[in-house]
DNA sequence: ACCGACGGGACGCCCCGTTGCT
DNA sequence: AGCAACGGGGCGTCCCGTCGGT
C-alpha cells in the first residue's frame, strides 16, 4: 500500500468524521458509523487515530492550524503599505471567509473545547494569538497617529472584534457567497473602527507610515 | 415525604449536577456522581428527571428565565426616563453580572446547544429575543434622534454587543466583584456607543424623551 | 428481584456455559452465545462472572467438590466395616459414577488445566488428595494383613488406579446406565486388587479389622 | 533460499512453536511471538503453514508418528523371542521414553484434541492403536499359555496401562534420567502384570513360543 | 425512597489471517 | 521474504435507563 494511500485513509476518515461530528453531532456519531462513511473498517480507524477523541482533535488542530496561515497573509499584507482600515477589513475578511468555509466544525470546536479543555485550549490560543497579534499590531500603530479614542480599552476592542466574527455566523448564518462574506465583514470592520477611532475610515492613515 | 423535601431534594440534584456538569463535565459526570453529591440514590435522579439530558434541561431553562427577568427590569428602567447611555450601560451591567453569576454554567450550555438543538434554541430564542428587543427599542428611539450613523446595521450592532459580553466572560475571566463587573460593562457599552453613535456618551438624549 | 432468581441466572449460565464448552468447546463459545443460551444479556454474564475464564473455574470447582463429597462418603462407608474389596469397589463405582455423570465436562477440564495453571491445580490436588487419602488409607491398613505384593509401589498403584477411572471414560464412551457402570468398576478394581494383593478377593479381609 | 534453509526456517518455527505452546501456552502464544522466537517475520510463518493450528498440528503430527515408530520396533523385538515380560518391560519403556522426552508437548497435544477434533483423533488413533494393536497381540499370545486371569477383560487392562503411561508423567513429574525411567517403567510392567496375569514375572514364557 | 439486577449498546483493545507493495 | 495496512470479530469495560422487590 503506497503512501499516498495511507494519506488518503486518513483523509478520507477524517472527512467522514467531521461530517458526521457536524451530523448527528460528536456523541452520536459512533466509530463504526465514521468506519463505514469512510469506506474503512472500525479497526483501521484505530490504526490511524488512537481514539475517537483523536479523529476530534485532528480535526480541530487542522481548524486552527488555518488561522495561523490567514495571519501569516497578513503579515505579507502590512508590507504592502495600505491604509489601516483596509488591513483591518482584510483581516475580518479573512477570518469571516475561513470561518465560514468551516463552519461545520463549529459543533465538533465547541465540542474540543468541553472535553479537550488542554489540548484545545493551547491549539486555540495559539491560533487566536497570531491573529490578536496582528490586531494588536494595528492597534500600537495607530496610537502614534493620535487617531484612538482615549477612553476605550484596546484590548477589550479586539476581544469585540474576534467575538463579533464568531457570533455573526451562527446569529446571522452567513451563506458562502463571497459578496455576502465582504458585506458582513466591512460592518464588523466599521463596527470596530468607529469603536476604537475618532477619525473616519476613508481617511484612514496608512499602517507603515 | 413533602412537598417541600421533594423540592429540596430536586434542588439537591440539581446542584450537584450544575458542579459536576462544569467539572469533570457533562459527559464524564455519571448519574451516579451526580446522585451522589446530592446524597440520594441512582433511582431518585430518575424518579425527579426522566433523563440526564433533563437535567440539563432544567439548568438551562433556569437560567435563561433569569435572562427574562433582566429584560423585565429593563422595561421598568425605561420609565425612569433616564438616558440612552444609561440605558445601555444598565442593560450591559445585568447581562454581564447575570452571566458572571452564572458562569459555572456555560460548559452546560454548550453541551446543551449540541445535543439539545430544538429545546435549547426555543428556549434561547425566547431569551436571546427578549433581551434583543429591549435592545432594538433603544436603537429604534435613537434613530429619531438622528445620532445613529447612517453606514451601521444596527443588527451587526446588537449582535455584536451580545457576543461580546459573551466573550469577555471566558477571556478576560471576569471575577465576581461587582466593582470589575461595572469597569467592564462600561467598557462593552462604549465600544457600543462609539461604534453605533455619532455623538458623545455624556450628551446622550433621555430613552423616553 | 428475589435472591431465589439471581441464583437461577447464575445457575442457568453455568448452565449453558457448560453445555457450550462441551459444543462448540471453550474457545468457540463467544459470551453472547452464552448469555443468550441462558436467556440473559451479555451484561448480565458479566455481573455474575468477572470473566470467561471465572465461568470455566466456576464449573470446575463445582465439579470438584463433588469428588470431595466422594471421600466424606467413603469415610462413613469405612465406618460400617466391609471388606476391603468391597471398599475399593465402591470407591471407584463413586468415582467412576461422578465422571459419567460429568462426562461432558471433561473438555472443560482440561482446557482448565491449561489456561488455569495454578487456579485448577490447586483445586485438583485438593479434589485428588480427598480420594488419595482415602486410597492411602485402605492400603496401609492391608499391608498389616500382610496381603500386598512386596515388589509393588503403593504410589504407583494408587495413580494407577485413578488414571484408568479417567481414561476409561474416553475410551469406552461409558454410557449412563447403572449396570454398565457397576460392571466396568468391578473390572477396574479387580485389576487394581490383582495388582496390590496376593489373595482373591473373595478372601478379602474387613477393613476395621 | 535453498531447499535446506526453507526446512531450517521451518524447523525453527516449529521449535519456537513448540516452546511458547508449553509457556505461555498454545492460546496466549501469538503467531509474532512463535515468529519473533524463531528469527522470523509473521508474514513468514504464514508462508509455512496456513494457521496458527496448522503448527499445532504439525507438532502434533511429528509427536504421534514417534509413537509409530516405537510400535515397529516392537515387531523386531518380538522376532528376537524374548519373555511376555521382558517384551511388555521394553514397551513400556519405549513408550514411557518417548513421553519423556516429549513432555513438553503434553499441553499442545491436550489442546490440539479440544481444537482439532478430528484431526486428532485420527493421527492418534492411528498411533494408540499401533501400541494397543501390539499389546493385545502380547495378550491374545499369553491366553493361549493359560497364564490369564479368567476374570480380568484384557481391554479394559490394556486401556489401563496406556492411561498409568499417560498418567505418570503428570503427576510423578519424571525427570529425565534413564535410570528413573526404568525403575517408573518396572513399577508400571508389574503392575500391569499382576493384574492380568496368574504366574510370577520370573516364570513369564517367551513370546515366540 | 432505595436497592440491585438487567438489557442495551458503544468503546477501546487485541489478535488473527489477508493482501498488496517493496 | 519482509513489511504494514487492513477487515474481521471477540473480549471486557462502562454507563445508561428500566424494572421489580423491599
Amino acid at each position: 500500500m503506497s503512501i499516498d494511500e495511507q494519506l488518503m485513509t486518513k483523509r478520507r476518515i477524517l472527512s467522514a468524521a467531521r461530517r458526521l461530528f457536524h451530523s448527528p453531532g460528536y456523541q452520536n456519531a459512533r466509530v463504526v458509523d465514521i468506519a463505514t462513511a469512510a469506506g474503512v473498517s472500525r479497526a483501521t480507524v484505530y490504526n490511524h487515530f488512537v481514539d475517537k477523541e483523536a479523529i476530534l482533535r485532528a480535526l480541530v488542530e487542522d481548524y486552527l492550524s488555518g488561522y495561523a496561515r490567514i495571519s501569516e497573509s497578513m503579515v505579507e499584507a502590512a508590507d504592502r503599505d495600505e491604509s489601516i482600515f483596509a488591513v483591518l477589513l482584510r483581516m475580518v475578511e479573512d477570518a469571516l471567509a475561513w470561518r465560514v468555509a468551516n463552519a461545520d466544525l463549529r459543533p465538533a470546536i465547541e465540542i474540543a473545547r468541553q472535553i479537550l479543555p488542554d489540548a484545545h485550549t493551547a491549539a486555540n490560543r495559539a491560533a487566536d494569538d497570531a491573529l490578536r497579534k496582528q490586531l494588536a499590531d494595528v492597534h500600537r500603530r495607530s496610537v502614534k497617529h493620535g487617531i484612538v479614542r482615549p477612553d476605550i480599552d484596546l484590548n477589550y476592542a479586539a476581544t469585540a472584534l474576534y467575538s463579533m466574527i464568531e457570533a455573526v455566523l451562527s446569529s446571522f448564518d452567513v451563506g458562502s457567497s463571497e459578496a455576502e462574506i465582504k458585506a458582513v465583514a466591512e460592518q464588523l470592520t466599521l463596527l470596530q473602527w468607529y469603536a476604537v477611532y475618532t477619525i473616519s475610515p476613508e481617511v484612514a492613515p496608512n499602517l507603515g507610515s
